[in-house]
DNA sequence: GTCAGTGCAAACTTTTTGCAACTAC
DNA sequence: GTAGTTGCAAAAAGTTTGCACTGAC
């Protein structure tokens, strides 16, 4: 794939491409979907993407939202996060570029990670038959502020390392 | 934590003062999830959950079950995975060692990575003031078969690099 | 012309919520 | 005794399915 085209032509030849090797037949909806996404920055959902895409006076059906994304995902141009329990979360993947997330379990926040020594260090990883497409690392752990909440209320409760 | 404790007691003592420090309270039902889940190895649901609790004849409600897996995300002793767009799929922290998984999105099978050289690496990136507990990593993309089957229907589609 | 894709609605599954009873503190 | 937790049931939310119509090939 040339250097010269946009980021939304990448993607438009690579989904054609895809649905043309799996006998899929190029809509305007799917097409549609695709674009929608790729205008779009951050993570979205199933109901964001309705919003977007009423907002581009495109219709499309529920159904077809989601039998889309899950196309998406399945040609490598979509992740699902696992950050939510109930509506699933998308974002695209505007590079082959790892991508990494900083998540404190205790109160969700959720922030990029811009370290180019972590980027760089998974970017060595390869596989001998998988074709890598891109690689996503989530950090989990608690942020400085839900520690130090913690910490005060350990304190407070006066800790005995007793039991088990 | 000492290193004479095993993996049981470590997660309990770990859920304890986790459940201590947010003032919240110790049930037999919290600590009966938390074991059965740290005697399951591989993914899970909470459908599966429910199942382990019956076989141990230690009944808890669904509603329990939904709110103890959620408290065990957020005390860093339970890991959501996005494999699922329906039901959440959860997996416990055996340890503290990163976890990557091979992904094909395109038939989405799953595989263990256990390449040394990319846990090594993922375990020098640390956060000034985050508390990392555990990393994880997805590669995804295409496995060989899959890429077999593409390229085969591509070639007889007898492709043309035409439009955009 | 054929059959995959779409829209619509219903069905189903998963998750969340409300409230009374229970129990850890 | 008080307030957080559980169980039960109902409700809500999200996702999937069935079928007739449409449109890509």
């Amino acid at each position: 794939m040339s250097d010269k085209m946009t980021l939304q032509e990448q993607v438009h030849e690579s989904f054609r491409l895809y649905m043309l090797a799996n006998g899929l037949r190029q809509t305007r909806e799917r097409y549609a979907i695709l674009h929608a996404i790729y205008e779009t920055e951050g993570t979205f959902t199933i109901d964001d993407l309705q919003k977007i895409m009423e907002k581009n006076r495109f219709y499309v059906s529920t159904n077809t939202l989601y039998l889309t994304t899950q196309l998406l995902v399945e040609a490598n141009l979509l992740i699902r996060h696992p950050f939510s329990s109930s509506a699933s979360v998308f974002e695209r993947i505007a590079d082959d570029r790892p991508r990494s997330y900083q998540i404190c379990s205790h109160c969700h926040r959720i922030t990029r990670i811009k370290s180019k020594e972590l980027a760089a260090s998974l970017e060595t990883y390869h596989s001998r038959s998988f074709h890598i497409t891109h690689r996503i690392v989530y950090v989990y752990g608690t942020c400085a502020s839900c520690q130090r909440a913690m910490h005060k209320r350990l304190k407070a409760a006066n800790v005995n390392s007793s039991t088990k």
